[in-house]
This record gives structure tokens, sequence and C-alpha cells, in this order.
DNA sequence: ATAGTAGGGTTACACGTGTAGACATATATC
DNA sequence: GATATATGTCTACACGTGTAACCCTACTAT
């Protein structure tokens, strides 16, 4: 029963600190990011609720934030998504349109292909 | 000077019946989905005023909408959003993880660069 | 100890999104 | 022409999202 992935755009800037740190306080979120502490807060606390962070308490009033939800968890429901939305399930298809579109050369595919 | 591209997942449905009739009066939208019709109305107008639907009224009451944004417009944005979200702006990065987690085969990227 | 500061909690507010009821009117049917 | 039906317009409302002010309290420096 894995957890359904819900990560708005302002949401994810601290998810990616997050991931980036592993974990951390919400101070540490705060230099690394350019936003109202507040406003800070209240994406922190909606994340907690969703699920998609936890946290720790370390000191009285100061607490831990940890990813629940994995960078690649992330990135494969996106995918996923995209898939579904825009390329009626069909991962073929997006790829084919994603080479095409994307510009990849010959070169880089036959690279991948060694890697496989 | 294009337009961004806004249409949210309900909306999408409509988009997507446009798309494939070309043009079609609120009523064949109406008969292609499971929709409310003032639902359907609504999010008709929303599509208008954003500009990513035009209508005509071909008899007094009776409009025919067309797209104004192509599939392709459409697609196109939603990888380029992805790229950004999720893999900071690299398509390499996107292509990778893409064939490694849709389980793509040798057979099919190879099929692929001999059509590039 | 007193005053300043950093961090947390509460509340708010405008805008977007999904959904739809209520009402009006044009067209169709008897 | 009266009534039913289809279609359009207006209004609403709950929930999500982005942003932040205000207030409170624990720690810090003088």
């Amino acid at each position: 029963m894995k957890k359904k992935i819900s990560i708005t755009d302002s949401e994810l800037e601290i998810m990616k600190v997050l991931w980036e740190l592993e974990e951390a306080t919400s101070s540490e979120i705060f230099e690394a990011l350019d936003k109202n502490r507040s406003t800070l807060k209240t994406l922190l606390l909606r994340l907690v609720q969703k699920g998609m962070v936890g946290y720790e308490e370390i000191t009285s009033r100061i607490y831990r934030y940890i990813p629940l939800v994995s960078r690649n968890d992330y990135i494969s429901y996106s995918r996923k998504s995209l898939i579904e939305k825009a390329f009626d399930g069909s991962a073929q298809k997006m790829l084919l349109n994603f080479v095409k579109e994307e510009k990849i050369t010959k070169e880089e595919l036959e690279n991948l292909i060694k890697n496989l």
C-alpha cells in the first residue's frame, strides 16, 4: 500500500533540499531557499500532513525533517503521470516523441544501448 | 509570442475530445464525456478565457469549439515541464531514467535509431 | 535579569480547480 | 400556441495552493 505522491511546485523546492541534504532542520531549509519563513513552515506542515515528510524533535523546539518519499519515487510518479496524461499510457509513444523533439543524437542512443 | 499553456486535468478531457474531432459543438463534447452539462460548460468557458479554445456561433445558441492549442503543443509543454521539474532541465537524464525504468528494450532503441 | 532574536504555531486571504444547481430561453412536438 | 426539451448563463461552494502577517516562547547576549 504505497502512498499517493502529492507534491506541489512550491513544496517541491523543499523536497529538493531534503533530498539533497538527506535530512534537515527547518533553518537549514530556510537558508537554502529564498522563501519567507512562515511560508516555508506552512509548506513543511502540509508536506508532513500528506505524509511526504517526517520529522523528529532533536532538541526542544528544533525539528529535523526527513523525506519519506524518495526522489526516485517522485520521478517515477511524474513520469508515469505524464505517460498517462499525454501519451495514452504508452511508454513507446513517449520515447519516440522524446527522442524526436529533444534532438537526442544517434550517438547518445548508441551509448545508451551499450549500457543496457 | 506563444501563449502559455494552462490546461488542468479536467480540462484536458475536453481538449482530448477536441483534438480527436478537430472541432466540436458542446453537445458533441457532452456526448463524448461523462460529465454534467454545467460542469462541462464551466470548463469550456475557462478554456476559452485562457485562450486554449476558440469558438464560433454556427446557428443561434449553438457554438462550435476549436482547439487553439494543438496536442503537440501540449505534449511539448508537458515534456519540458517534467524535464525542468524532475531532471534539472537535462533531457539526457530524463532519457536515461526513462529507458531504465520503463524497460525499453535494446531492440526498441535500435529500431528508433534506424528511423532517426 | 532584561531585552533581543530565532524558531514555531495560528490564522488569513486571494486565486485556481472540480463540480454542479438554478434559472432563462430557444427550438421541437403535439 | 402550449408544453416539453435542449442548451446556454449565472452563481456557488468546498478544497487545494502560494504566500505571509501576527503572535508566542525558548534561548542568547549584555
